[in-house]
DNA sequence: TACTTAATTTGTCCTAGACAAACACGTGTT
DNA sequence: AACACGTGTTTGTCTAGGACAAATTAAGTA
């Protein structure tokens, strides 16, 4: 039994919440939240439950409501936010096999979700697999998570099971001199790097050779690497938690630094709702359509 | 082609150095070092050789070199404190093994790496192949990338071929019934998941059942995956670019959030020249270790 | 030599204000 | 109705110099 009750100063704040200190202290004397106490040097002591609300800030934030819309609420109703919150990203209904493996990750059973995957992926073969029960269900704990009906520790559990389950795989499906030759990252500040994964597994089963970059790799080390591998395609994926507005200039800029005949494709929730693309570069939001990418490209090029 | 020199402002410095605002601007006017400019608003702009000055510096420091030794030094000769300090800058004694697959990542050989990798394993096992091959491996990619030998893009790929081998064969390697019931997962702003994956394949050999959290877990949601778990130890990693001083709060913070019954179990490059570790802290920087720390805990437990 | 005490070093935190980029909203044009 | 263009507001980041405690080294004493 610990009952030493952990002193949350504003590093350990900005640790636990993702939000800067700069921030903290900018939200104190805008909206009148957090409201911490003094210690007798005069620095900030938060109390656990601001703490908690805070976290339920940024993520309301990150599901795209704005600061003066939540921090200066007054307690009480920020699940309402939520509820409205996820209106907007109106999904389907969630299917039975989805509520099942939900609630597979909600009870922690750690390994009967990963061998009902794996069944799954044997059922379904990996192209079926990835588009009719991986996709839906990683919206589908995204979508949960927003909502705050999974714990931060239950969506890092479902990522590094389906991750694994996945690399496994796409090990094994590596192809030494498949064609096109497709470099897979994200862009700096990125890290969700399941959409990547998930088209990697894709255009490999279609003959693509794979290289995975891992996420977060700076544009000019992607020209680099393009340059090395002799590259004909670059993947980058979005999620919804990018900002919408660094899109267009990121894909923009990575389009000035790689030769023209090098493609571009960009997908993933982030890319749903953006404008035009810049020239050059093919945007999918949806799985579906990345084979058909691939296929055109191919007829293109005619190889 | 657009040309844009990246500008490098105080946070980008941050980012790339690990070294924290507040301390660059601190050293600025203590130290007189670095020297940035200024542009139109007044905020500091850092030139590329000053920030590559402050990679060696942190390396220097990471070394027990203080600051005061280092960041004032005029221009120039901090190779003799390298020296002086242990810190390898030139090409180090890497073993036979070593510098072939360093080539083959440098040569861009993703398959040819993989497969050498993979033979190794199988001729090695996973216990041997994890301590002889991929930590001094791995050591060496790290090493090679600060004496800017190596690409970001081709760090970035080590990182993924090793990552995908290890999780295939951890995959296969679960057990559910198997103890202790040891959670994995890095702190907060820690992103470097490869010596989580390596303990984790350790202990998992000795019949351990690995909870995998992926890198990144607020100390609030460990505390919680612990309890939903029933987890019996919590094994943080921390690498050489985690910032020193922080790494005893949080070891502290988190010991607090637990009940004491639970094991931490903490190590990493970053871990090596702690001071006292907290109490109720198990430290082990060397991954030879780690089997000991395993059996010692069955034999106070007496599972 | 071992151990306590004083001096220094060093990272973190503080306040309060400035500013540009991102955003929301209204207006005019096609 | 759809789209481009201003305009006002919001919001995160940056700056300055000072204060302070924890960590580290140096000095003094048993």
């Amino acid at each position: 039994m610990s009952n030493l009750i952990p002193v949350l100063t504003i590093s350990a704040v900005e640790r636990e919440t993702g939000i800067s200190k700069e921030v903290l202290r900018k939200w104190e004397s805008r909206y009148g939240f957090p409201t911490p106490d003094r210690d007798e040097q005069g620095e900030r002591i938060y109390a656990p439950e601001q703490v908690a609300r805070l976290r339920l800030i940024k993520r309301l934030m990150d599901a795209g409501i704005r600061p003066s819309k939540v921090v200066p609420e007054a307690a009480g109703d920020l699940s309402s936010m939520a509820e409205q919150s996820h209106v907007r990203m109106a999904g389907p209904a969630a299917s039975q096999l989805e509520v099942e493996l939900l609630n597979r990750l909600r009870s922690h059973d750690l390994v009967g979700l990963r061998l009902r995957l794996q069944r799954l992926l044997l059922e379904q073969g990996l192209g079926r697999f990835v588009l009719d029960t991986m996709a839906p269900l990683t919206h589908a704990v995204g979508e949960a998570w927003a909502r705050g009906e999974l714990e931060v520790y239950e969506e890092h559990l479902y990522t590094e099971i389906i991750q694994g389950m996945m690399r496994g795989v796409l090990e094994s499906l590596t192809n030494s001199v498949g064609s096109p030759r497709i470099i897979f990252t994200t862009a700096p500040e990125e890290s969700h790097a399941l959409g990547m994964l998930m088209v990697s597994a894709l255009v490999a089963l279609e003959g693509a050779y794979c290289i995975p970059l891992g996420p977060q790799t700076p544009l000019e080390d992607i020209a680099g690497a393009v340059q090395a591998h002799r590259a004909d395609v670059v993947v980058l994926s979005f999620s919804i938690a990018y900002p919408h507005r660094r899109i267009v200039p990121v894909l923009k800029e990575l389009r000035a630094r790689l030769p023209l005949p090098v493609a571009i494709w960009a997908g993933g929730a982030g890319t749903l709702r953006l404008g035009k693309p810049p020239a050059g570069v093919t945007i999918s939001p949806a799985l579906e359509a990345v084979r058909d990418v691939l296929l055109e490209w191919r007829n293109s090029r005619n190889k």
